[in-house]
DNA sequence: TTTCTCGGATACCGGCACTATCCAAACACG
DNA sequence: CGTGTTTGGATAGTGCCGGTATCCGAGAAA
């Protein structure tokens, strides 16, 4: 496949290929001569998945470079290249741990996480970026003057598990390794807009159903 | 208040106030003379609310201007300026009507809907920016050969309605209209960052649970 | 009076995701 | 065979977005 079979078939310029290919997201082609080079169907479907990452996911093109390095990246254990692949998602900028509400914040996440039992694993999990992304949404809503009840976060935490233990038993039943890592991260990435349209839908859905259109 | 003192007291520079003034996100202070406005708690509160939107909820600042202009607009009723507060949120970009995937899609979609029960206002629900972010979602996911089951996006959705459910519960503990609105529309816009950090946290945790460091 | 600070207008900046142009090699076709 | 088109690679340019920096003249402070 040529490079213009391959933008057709993907309906990606051909200069956002090249591209695309110059910032290190897409293999280069088998080069058969000077002018011409090579694509295979491995070339679409990562192309396919590079897109879908950018559009769905909003991912920025060097996030994307990033989660490939450790998708592709073998020489680690399943955990830790998750969450690896996790951790190069965009995240909230790093908060200023003088302010009171985050140190408010990380006082009620800690608790969170303690009364969730996720504790055991406390020393990986405070470090992840999105132990972080959580404090300083709690501190902003906090700071706002907000008073999201603390039960109400332990409730909703209750049901992102149970999304979770879903996503996990799927990425089960795929057998090799390869695809287990490969659905793990599409499910990351591409899940949350799949969870965060369903949670708006559901908002206006049982917003209609209370209050109708008064 | 001074700007200076906004700026001091909120951690935004000056500048940047300036420029949010600029683009119409903070209303103009009381202009005491040529050289001098004065501004007051509603437009610090009003400055922390604009900042948690655009660092938190990640808005572009031409989309916190549209939300906050409906937020603000008391003529219309709850259900429809809480809708369009959040059809003013980002979306992922439109799909090509024609694409195989985006078609097959929008079945999947409308089964889902149908099967949830969220049918009777499905005028109001396919015509949401959600609707199409998840049509997008969907298709990307198929595309790129994820079979991701229609079962499990079913529980997602069930899921993601307790959530709404919980989110509308507690907005409605607050007395005033007013404080309702806000609430509304600060919890679909914090609350997703607060869900997308459980949801992550979650699947470390559960993939550490099963697979340890392996 | 002198100096500092104020708010407003305008121009500018850096990053990002592309996009357009140019080039020489090579294939396609009459 | 020659001529026009297509190829991949290199480089420069574009448009948008969130801010910054600079300049200005009016007023407050010392």
């Amino acid at each position: 496949m040529r490079l213009s079979e391959l933008s057709e078939r993907s309906g990606v310029s051909i200069a956002t290929i090249k591209y695309y290919l110059r910032e290190g997201l897409l293999r280069p082609g088998r080069q058969l001569n000077a002018t011409t080079a090579e694509y295979d169907e491995e070339h679409l479907r990562r192309l396919r998945l590079v897109r879908a990452m950018i559009q769905v996911g909003r991912l920025p093109v060097a996030t994307v470079r990033e989660v490939l390095g450790h998708v592709d990246d073998d020489s680690l254990g399943r955990t830790i290249r998750l969450g690896a692949a996790l951790w190069a998602l965009p995240q909230v900028p790093e908060p200023d741990a003088e302010d009171e509400y985050v140190q408010a914040a990380h006082r009620e996440v800690d608790q969170l996480l303690e009364t969730l039992g996720w504790s055991n694993s406390q020393a990986l999990v405070t470090i992840s970026p999105s132990y972080r992304s959580l404090v300083v949404a709690v501190a902003a809503l906090r700071r706002l003057g907000y008073d999201w009840p603390p039960e109400l976060v332990v409730n909703y935490a209750k049901l992102m598990r149970e999304a979770a233990v879903l996503d996990l038993d799927f990425v089960e039943t795929h057998p090799s390794e390869a695809e287990k890592m490969e659905t793990a991260v599409a499910g990351a990435i591409f899940v949350e807009p799949v969870l965060q349209a369903l949670h708006r839908l559901a908002q206006e859905e049982e917003s209609a159903r209370r209050y109708g259109f008064e």
